[in-house]
RNA sequence: GCGCCCGUAGCCCAAUCGGUAGCAGGCAGGUCACUUAAAAUGACCCCAGUGCGGGUUCGAAUCCCGCCGGGCGCACCA
């Protein structure tokens, strides 16, 4: 009989954590048949861990941990994507040296993480800004350069003015801002690094099919980012004044070659290499003029959509292959130089754009296609831009649109006019960037060799210590004479070293093929301990790199694939985006300042503590500037990490946003400690799993009384809903309050059960509340006596017996309606299901005698009965 | 503009294949018990008919159509 003791989380947490560490409970065992790799995103080291991160991590910790119970060897680990602007920006302001900064940052953000008693392999820990992990990325590098897929162009680029370097496409949101400055981007021309992602881009799209354990909208959002389609390029040849042909061509790109009859004009965007050449002298002025206006504008107000789209005739003319018939020239804004050819043609009939240019500028408006059993389309609202059948079009009339593609690009091919083509939104990859803190690009530019990559064996090209930074203009590196020559490893004369460095996206692109091999020092990762460990089962992070890091990563794979290092396509077998981790928010809806929760008196009526002005409330993800922020460390200080973890889980569903709510961390840790004395009332008793192996001997699990069946009912159907819910999708919230109901279900029945049964309730309960709250479970699990660790315990199995009803309540429906309840033998088949129904009083009562038409019989669960 | 997701008690959330909307769970609120009192604890109670309007069905939160509200993605991509 022991004392009866309190639940302190603080004092049970940190032992628990040190003997685990001693014990190398979490150490990653062989990979075996069953591999179960769960990932969460690894964070940049900013130094201060969020509840983003809390959030993201616990749900891995749970899923590692149910994974171990239910017999997999289990890889679980963490590292640091560790190199990046904050460190940089830091030693500007600051002075601090970059690496030291984020060193400093892991270790504090390491220990906050321990804190959280996540069972992750710390062994594998890698870290993106050290030189055994960026020798790696450098090596991959060198990979790409060696099959074609990384070159160097001169090329219009998103330059962000705040962080003074280049941005990829993918990291300029769709109102031209920087994803990490926020700053509207400018264009420049500049000679960059760029990966040939648009290589991958059929691959890309259409593996994403096979992506089924992904949430639908990442996948929609890939698919629209890449953007295939498929349609035609089209040749029209010039003209000139006096009708013949010039030998010039103008190519445009259309997925309408259907509506070829109907072209009007050809334009060409502004910034077309041909403009300058086929411009006539009487129109050269205007055209200038055009030109000036239009480089004038930022990409934000020139593809605004409700914008009236402005053009100019350039004075030549070009000849419709399809029908010989002449038709001019313009340029106009809304034609962009980057997609396609940078020309379209002009078919006002068929597409809304042309309509609106023609209707503006009085060019003609010629119907080719007709709706299908219709006449001609009025063209009141607009443009008729559906399939329908060929008018108009010579020897293609009658056709349909889909056939008329088919044919008119069989057509343009045999008589050299044309042929099919597909197009991408999706541009390559640039991932040069004019930054210290990033991974050299381990290349040397030679006046005679050209680009030179850097032998493997000189790798890691190291970035230098104590560079001068001021973060004003130009690559760092670049200032730092000393290093940037170097003999070619050519010809041995004087070169130059690359001076960019690399996007961090690449650092982050293949970290979690390193983790299955972290400590090889002889390649990035061995093939076997790869495929051994990957693709990853079960990756989980935030929406936000839908298209980012989950689309570069997905690239880095199939490219790997194809040089032979992996040997599979995708990274990630399923992928779980959690919500984020919102806070309360008060902002004053006049001067628009935010309130911070603890300046505001009474929540129920929050008023600002200056004006006293009511606020505004309302939940919004948590941060600094709007004071709505929860640390972590405070909670866990005061109510312990399994509450905490408890709380994240049960609060609402993973994949939503979930309020933080500090009553609702309150009743969680309430919930804790009810299910602390439940056990230690079991202690009080002289209950001890001590003498069980491994488990019950079932005859003595066989109920003798009501309360040992109920007991016994409550435990198994909680094994099987809580399985259910950790079963393909994640549903820790309904898991979390299936162990809720089972603890009042023990709180009510456990006093009068047997011992057997008794501790069967226990063991099953704690072994169900481990991988949720580890502390507390490994806590009680050892004041019960038990053998080993409870995280080294198998996942409790459900008795199908113990969950067999005798009698089970039948729903009785009168037309649909609810009438009543019979208690009925849960074996009784249908004819009696029927026949109980029809000799019951509320069918005597709801029918008045009369029969019903008609009779629905639901098994186990109703009979309906409709006069 | 196009596409996708969501809307259930005061709040957060449940509800296999369409089958008793809450003996799923929690928070908040109320009453009572214990206590000198309070906290803690326990017991009980309160609260929606599923955003709105139609339809299909014996039966709809669930399926279909149209609106309203909120969120997200794409957006002059030819």
């Amino acid at each position: 009989m022991s004392e009866s003791s309190r639940y302190q989380p603080q004092a049970i947490e940190r032992q628990w954590q040190e003997r685990w560490n001693d014990a190398r409970l979490h150490h990653t065992p062989d990979p075996g048949e069953a591999s179960y790799m769960a990932l969460s995103m690894f964070p940049y080291p900013s130094g201060n861990l969020h509840m983003g991160h809390v959030r993201n991590y616990v749900i891995t910790d749970v899923i590692a941990r149910v994974a171990r119970m239910r017999g997999h060897q289990v890889l679980h680990p963490m590292g640091w994507d560790a190199f990046g602007l904050p460190a940089e920006n830091a030693a500007i302001e600051r002075g601090v040296d970059p690496g030291d900064w984020t060193d400093q940052n892991i270790a504090s953000m390491r220990s906050q993480l321990q804190r959280l008693g996540l069972s992750i392999d710390w062994d594998r820990e890698i870290t993106t800004c050290h030189t055994d992990y960026y020798r790696w990325t450098q090596w991959l590098f060198l990979q790409f350069l060696e099959a074609g897929l990384a070159y160097q162009k001169e090329a219009t680029v998103n330059w962000d003015p705040i962080d003074q370097t280049v941005l990829a496409n993918e990291q300029v949101d769709s109102e031209g801002r920087s994803w990490r400055s926020g700053a509207v981007v400018e264009k420049r021309q500049l000679r960059q690094w760029f990966l040939k992602i648009t290589a991958y881009a059929d691959q890309l799209l259409d593996d994403l099919d096979g992506l089924t354990g992904w949430p639908e909208r990442v996948r929609t959002m890939q698919a629209n980012w890449i953007g295939r389609s498929r349609g035609a390029e089209i040749s029209f040849a010039l003209v000139d004044a006096a009708g013949h042909d010039s030998g010039e061509q103008i190519s445009v790109f259309t997925t309408r070659p259907d509506t070829l009859h109907g072209v009007s004009y050809v334009v060409l965007a502004p910034e077309h290499q041909l403009v300058e050449r086929l411009t006539t002298p009487d129109q050269a002025l205007a055209v200038a003029a055009f030109r000036d206006l239009v480089s004038g504008q930022s990409e934000q107000e020139r593809t605004a959509e409700d914008k009236p789209k402005r053009g100019i005739p350039i004075g030549a003319q070009v000849r419709n292959p399809a029908n010989g018939q002449l038709v001019p020239v313009w340029i106009a804004d809304y034609v962009l130089a980057e997609y396609g050819t940078g020309a379209v043609m002009g078919v006002p009939a068929h597409d809304q754009r042309d309509f609106l240019f023609a209707r503006q500028y009085e060019l003609p408006v010629q119907q080719v296609v007709i709706p299908a059993g219709s006449d001609e389309h009025a063209f009141e609202g607009g443009a008729w831009c559906a399939d329908g059948i060929l008018i108009h079009s010579g020897r293609f009339d009658g056709l349909s649109s889909a056939s008329a593609r088919d044919a008119i690009v069989v057509a343009a091919e045999q008589e050299g006019w044309g042929r099919g083509r597909t197009t991408y939104r999706l541009r390559d990859w640039l991932i040069s960037r004019q930054r210290y803190w990033g991974c050299p690009i381990p290349v040397i530019h030679c006046e005679s060799c050209g680009v030179v990559p850097v032998p493997a064996d000189q790798l890691p090209v190291e970035l230098p210590r104590n560079v001068p930074l001021e973060g004003r203009g130009g690559s760092p590196l670049a200032q730092l004479e000393s290093w940037v020559t170097v003999p070619c490893p050519c010809c041995g004369k004087p070169a130059r070293r690359e001076t960019d460095t690399m996007d961090t996206f690449m650092c982050s692109s293949w970290y979690y093929l390193r983790y299955s091999d972290a400590h090889n020092d002889t390649l990035p990762f061995s093939r076997a301990a790869v495929d051994r460990w990957l693709p990853v089962d079960q990756y989980v992070g935030g929406i936000e790199h839908a298209i980012l890091h989950l689309l570069y990563a997905r690239f880095f794979t199939k490219v790997l694939r194809d040089r032979g290092l992996l040997g599979f396509s995708e990274p990630f077998s399923r992928l779980l985006t959690q919500g984020m981790v919102q806070g309360i928010t008060y902002r004053n809806p006049h001067t628009g300042r935010h309130i911070a929760p603890a300046d505001v008196a009474d929540p129920s009526d929050p008023r600002d503590p200056e004006s006293g002005e009511r606020l505004d409330t309302f939940y919004e993800k948590m941060s600094k500037s709007k004071h709505n922020g929860v640390d972590p460390a405070v909670v866990i200080d005061r109510y312990g990490a399994d509450t905490a973890r408890m709380f994240i889980l049960f609060k609402a569903p993973p994949e939503k946003d979930l309020e933080w709510d500090d009553a609702d961390v309150e009743g969680q840790y309430r919930f804790l400690q009810r299910l602390w004395r439940l056990v230690d009332g079991a202690l009080q008793r002289g209950l001890s799993l001590a003498a069980q192996s491994g488990g019950v001997a079932s005859d003595r699990l066989t109920p003798t009384s009501a309360a040992d069946r109920d007991l016994r009912r409550a435990v198994h159907s909680a094994i099987v809903a809580v399985s259910d819910d950790l079963q393909g999708e994640f549903q820790f919230n309904t898991a979390v309050a299936e162990l809720m109901k089972l603890s009042n279900a023990m709180g009510e029945h456990l006093a009068s059960a047997s011992d057997a049964l008794a501790l069967e309730a226990l063991r099953s309960l704690l072994l169900l509340l481990a991988p949720f709250a580890p502390h507390m479970a490994e806590e009680l699990w050892s004041r019960l006596d038990a053998a080993g660790s409870i995280h080294r315990q198998h996942w409790p199995q459900a008795d199908p017996a113990a969950l067999v009803r005798d009698t089970i309540p039948l729903v009785i429906q009168v037309k649909g309606k609810v009438r009543g309840n019979l208690e009925v033998p849960a074996d009784a088949d249908r004819a009696t299901l029927e026949q109980l129904a029809l000799n019951s009083d509320i069918a005597a009562k709801w029918l008045e005698g009369r029969p019903p038409s008609r009779v629905i019989v639901v098994p186990g669960k109703l009979v309906n009965l409709v006069p």
